[in-house]
DNA sequence: CCCTGTTTATACACTT
DNA sequence: AAGTGTATAAACAGGG
């Protein structure tokens, strides 16, 4: 039982921003990509303090999505009826939270921004983001089908739960929810600033579990446990992401910066994924202080992360 | 009509 | 102090 006189544990506002929010919501679907009410679902069903007052965070949700370049926006296609687009990230904004805070990042990812400010190129988001998607759709296809005949699944279902064969590689984003945990568990004495409740009591580094329903979400969800380094920050073998996969018809249309958008081609030929894991709620949450807004925690040492990888990734194309 | 998506504006916190 | 990133509110348009 939680402590007497508290809300409960968990109406405590997660450390996480809008922006990190979405992408693990968006970063725990097979896919990579959910319309936006996969994404409130995502977030209400882990993060128990948004499950209230919804219209207010939504639209900050939605704000979100629409004014950073890191997020992308799918069409459906003509045979997936349902309300709204998918949407997934940007492939090049890699680790936008490299300096281990999910609250702010250190700079906003902007498309054609650092490394490629080619005016001339047709909008970077898009373009980038079409070609990873085409490669995404490849690979997570391919493997849903399998997973799907083996499993003698008509069509995908919504409720069907392919994580584990669903996960052709091995690879989690930086903005997995596995990495998230993964890092804050290595950030040099983030153990040491937990409270008797398990939360993060001065860094916003600190492990952040508590705030989330279902612990064992990525046990029981992911079992995407891995062997380090074969894999790339696009969910992707390294390989793939270099080279090949030019030569696959525009699968995935990203739509928002590209005039030039092929009218035709929507949306990945995937079903509308659910959010995933829909664990029961075990109630670990918080009730220790935000002490984030008032207390200037220091953002904690830079860790090295997948960040650099993606880097390198990027930049050979 | 409600949901989705875009845009503008304001306020606040953090970084440099 | 200025610049930047985020949260929130709100107006508006389009689509199912």
């Amino acid at each position: 039982m939680p402590r007497p006189g508290r809300n409960t544990y968990s109406d405590q506002k997660p450390p996480y921003s809008y922006i990190s929010l979405t992408a693990m919501a968006i970063q725990s679907c097979p896919e990579k990509m959910l319309p936006l009410s996969d994404i409130y679902k995502f977030i209400m069903d882990r993060f128990p303090y948004y499950r209230e007052n919804t219209q207010r965070w939504q639209n900050s949700l939605r704000h979100n999505l629409s004014f950073n370049d890191c997020f992308i926006k799918i069409p459906r296609r003509p045979d997936q009826p349902g309300k709204g687009s998918f949407w997934a990230l940007h492939p090049s904004c890699g680790d936008m939270f490299e300096n281990g805070s999910f609250l702010r990042r250190r700079k906003r990812f902007k498309v054609g921004g650092v490394q490629a400010p080619d005016p001339l190129a047709p909008s970077g988001k898009a373009h980038d983001a079409a070609h990873y998607l085409q490669q995404q759709a490849k690979l997570r296809l391919s493997a849903l089908h399998a997973a799907a005949a083996a499993a003698h699944l008509p069509q995908l279902p919504a409720g069907y739960n392919l994580s584990s064969v669903s996960q052709p590689s091995s690879f989690k984003h930086p903005f997995a929810i596995e990495n998230i945990i993964a890092r804050e568990y290595k950030m040099p004495g983030g153990l040491a600033a937990f409270s008797s409740a398990g939360y993060p009591l001065h860094s916003q580094l600190t492990p952040a579990w508590p705030h989330m329903y279902g612990s064992g979400m990525m046990d029981t969800a992911a079992p995407i446990s891995m062997g380090p380094g074969d894999y790339s920050a696009y969910g992707m073998p390294l390989k793939s992401l270099c080279h090949g996969g030019q030569t696959l018809p525009a699968v995935p249309v990203p739509i928002k910066p590209t005039p030039a958008s092929v009218p035709g081609l929507h949306g990945l030929p995937c079903a509308h994924i659910p959010a995933f894991l829909a664990n029961s709620p075990q109630s670990l949450s918080p009730t220790s202080p935000q002490t984030g807004r008032s207390s200037p925690a220091a953002p904690g040492e830079p860790l090295p992360s997948s960040a650099s990888l993606l880097q390198s990734v990027v930049a050979v194309h």
